[in-house]
DNA sequence: GTGTTCGATATGTCTATACATATAATCACG
DNA sequence: CGTGATTATATGTATAGACATATCGAACAC
């Protein structure tokens, strides 16, 4: 196959380690087709001959392959390209504030709504918790360059989450505090479109009925539900965006 | 830190290899918030010595939770607790049959229009490809128990894709046949709220106006654009779903 | 005080070896 | 002609040791 690399001067000629080489020779053999899906990479034995190396360098490269997900790895039977997972992307939501400035725009940001109570059946059934506790519930404005640019509504269970208590959600948007307060497991975004009713409208100067995309958020920590948020953006003037990137 | 294990047997009372303990053991910790983000963990021989094993056992565990990007390694310095990747999720998009067909409803596809053409400006500044060439301009409708599920257009760059020549759009959906004939490397998503406009509106049969969840994905092999597409469902009727599970 | 050098140290890579374990392939048997 | 036991083999885990490399901090020079 005549994979050989040059190793003339072992650890000084070679910007990329061993392993690295190995594992990015690979990568572009399946990503450029050569190597296509159900195919049966060499040997780890062959690879060793091939590169020069111990089996545990070639291993090595293989399981970062296989932990990425790009190669199946069988005992006895070898190791064999995967078939891509039927479309996947990695969606990327960063919290509002920092989206806009990220953009060079201005943010602004206007606490609409900020209530203290005991969690109403409506309240434990969007957070999905069982027995009765303490909630915040938030709705608030980010803008863009003094343009409404989205609208929350938020409910924070207090008792999973009681420094919330003491946050100043006037100063500081709910989003961007519990990023940086509130460590979390699990997450769960539910995308879709709706027609913007009258108060969305209003808040976002948009015209009634006018489509708006719609993100709700949960959020988890082993298990436990922290928070359940509903952020609607003017659907022409947004785009999430996600990207896929083999390997 | 009392972390010693249970080794009286080494290779026979373990159910989870050694360096998966440890890997399950430093995950625990850190979702469970006793080490929170910023924590240095033990250093490679401390934890060598309270689970009693060699350095490389601990360094695999490690390396597993740093590509996982659970914890960053920096020499010198230690290992530390990473704070989670400002949210990011995965989305997962099957293909549209495969997607209904997995509900437990019956899949109906018409094609609507299938033209073959020099590429013009439009094309070429769709699929983001400089010189012209031939494409393939597809316009399809999928529909679940016989109500209309969503609406696609679709762009395929032929001189990239020349089997897509071949293929009977009529009785096989361009996605499913691309998805299953054609390896592509990278993609990207957009996702956007509008307006149903009179022809989407016939198409979908819902209200002109009705707000519309959009898809616009465009796919890449190598660098080289295979195909645009846009999907376009009822808003309110679906939600695309993304996850993230930390670990 | 400020910048430089240098040693200590933690991680990063690699080797050679050993044994464990899952399983594809083969073979013996009813 | 299946079918169950056996064997060969590729990957999986683990060890001990070696050297590479980045970098924090302290000692040093200016």
């Amino acid at each position: 196959m005549s994979l050989a690399i040059d190793r003339s001067k072992p650890q000084l000629t070679d910007k990329p380690t061993l392993y690295k080489q190995i594992r990015l020779d690979i990568e572009r053999r399946i990503l450029s087709g050569e190597w296509p899906p159900g195919h049966r990479i060499p040997f780890e034995h062959e690879l060793m001959a091939d590169y020069r190396c111990s089996r545990m360098t070639v291993s090595k490269a293989l399981s970062e392959l296989a932990q990425a997900d790009l190669i199946e790895r069988r005992r006895r039977a070898g190791t064999f390209v995967r078939r891509p997972k039927f479309l996947s992307a990695v969606l990327t939501i960063s919290d509002i504030r920092a989206e806009i400035t990220a953009l060079g725009r201005s943010y602004g940001y206007q606490l609409i709504k900020c209530s203290r109570r005991i969690a109403n059946a409506t309240d434990r059934i969007r957070l999905g918790v069982g027995k009765t506790g303490k909630v915040i519930a938030i709705a608030c404005r980010h803008s863009a360059d003094a343009v409404p640019f989205a609208i929350e509504d938020r409910l924070i269970d207090l008792d999973a989450v009681p420094e919330a208590a003491t946050a100043d959600f006037a100063a500081e948007p709910p989003g961007s505090w519990l990023l940086h307060h509130v460590p979390w497991t699990e997450a769960e975004h539910a995308i879709s479109a709706i027609s913007a009713d009258d108060e969305a409208a209003a808040s976002l100067d948009i015209p009634i009925g006018a489509p708006c995309l719609v993100i709700d958020r949960h959020t988890w920590r082993g298990g436990r539900p922290l928070t359940a948020v509903r952020l609607i953006y003017p659907g022409e003037s947004h785009k999430l965006v996600a990207r896929f990137k083999g390997g």
